[in-house]
DNA sequence: TTGACTCCCGACCGATCGGTCGGATAGAGT
DNA sequence: ACTCTATCCGACCGATCGGTCGGGAGTCAA
């Protein structure tokens, strides 16, 4: 495998990563800017210091480039929710924890939320793509997990009885939605969604709202006044 | 004003709307399927029996015809919403009838969930446009009703001290993502998210997980089991 | 040294993009 | 009859789109 570098290769970032892996963050980042429609191919290949052509050596159309920064983003957030929701713990545990796994996933990358959003209202036909099988998939798993914790929070009588299907739009509304809001975002809250101090407060302001409005008869939790 | 329909005009739509609204129409249904990048203005001109460039005679730009869009959307939500907000019932009442009204304005017409989540998420620079100034400010009466009406309920004591901003995210959330959901929400749900039923639904799904969740000591609305 | 393989570049392709311009047609006002 | 204005079309512009192709430079194994 040669490292090529060929001559005037400007390479300003990390040498570390591959090629290959260095186009995917490119494309992540843009994609989540600005769409799949909005962004080209040579703005993807010049933030990565190659030209456009280079490109079609590790991804063969812009459609699966599209479709492997999706499936990324997803088995990152599957893999960190994943030990939580199959873990043995009881159901309001489980959904606290989880509510913390989803945020961090999506408060890792700035892209993520935003990138995910999108995807899940884009309308294109990438399914005819191979690679949208890994996107169904680690879909699939998340929105699986997160139904059965509730089905079975609710079966065991420690849920209110909620629609399960809403109770999960609600869930992904208040944070694939909320960290992916941007300038509205950061112009209600005062400050960056992305921040610490906000991502740890949007964690707690979300398990107090559950705590209240799914469990049933939770004890409150003393609030030290901030 | 001539009404043109010169020799060849195909006009397949109803005459009756003007060559403008019927632009504005088709813009919105394909600006909230495919984004502001993804669609090209020959596609809305022939979509309304006119050629690309007739629409210049009505919108100086495309930039400018995507504003008109999105601030006739959001000047929809601030007349359904106003009236509610605005009037002298007690927080809880007007809570209610607020996600009524929301809800009822998002799902009047099918794309308007998917558009404003769209623009919410959308970071070029319409800003400059004159026409952004509609935008912001319609966007703006509603943010700040539904921040009122919150902060009065919780000063009131009826709400619990929820951080008012993040509320309003989850708001937001809960209603605009879901129903923008599309294909996920229809997978979720078993039916489109549209449909009068579960229309129906959410809004009482939402109204529930409001008032355990939100209002202190709310009485808990007898389920008949369905 | 040679051949095979990987990685990349630059030139090029047809198509489409947003936008401009000049002219044709129709209706309203006088 | 005349002009004025609104509306629309078709031809055209430079730029950019996703994608192809041929070849050059580096590395490794034989």
């Amino acid at each position: 495998m040669g490292r090529a570098r060929s001559g005037r290769g400007i390479l300003l970032a990390s040498d570390s990563l591959t090629s290959r892996e260095k186009i995917l963050d490119a494309a992540e980042a843009l994609f989540a800017r600005r769409g799949y429609a909005g962004v080209g191919l040579r703005e993807v290949a010049e933030s990565v210091g190659l030209v456009k052509s280079s490109l079609f050596h590790h991804f063969r159309s812009k459609a699966q480039l599209y479709c492997e920064v999706i499936a990324r983003v997803l088995d990152r957030i599957r893999l960190g929710l994943a030990p939580v929701l199959d873990s043995d713990l009881g159901p309001v545990e489980r959904l606290d924890r989880g509510v913390e796994a989803l945020i961090d996933a999506l408060a890792e990358h700035p892209p993520t939320a935003r990138l995910l959003l999108r995807s899940l209202v884009e309308e294109d036909d990438f399914d005819s793509a191979p690679e949208a099988l890994r996107v169904e998939e680690a879909l699939g798993e998340i929105l699986d997990g997160m139904g059965r914790l509730l089905r079975e929070g609710v079966e065991a009588g420690v849920f209110r009885e909620v629609s399960v299907p809403h109770m999960v739009q609600t869930l992904i509304g208040a944070t694939v939605y909320h960290f992916a809001s941007g300038d509205l975002g950061e112009r209600l809250l005062g400050r960056p969604v992305l921040c610490a101090e906000e991502v740890r407060r949007r964690k707690r302001e979300l398990q107090d709202l559950l705590h209240s409005g799914l469990v049933v008869n939770f004890p409150p939790r003393v609030r030290s006044e901030a």
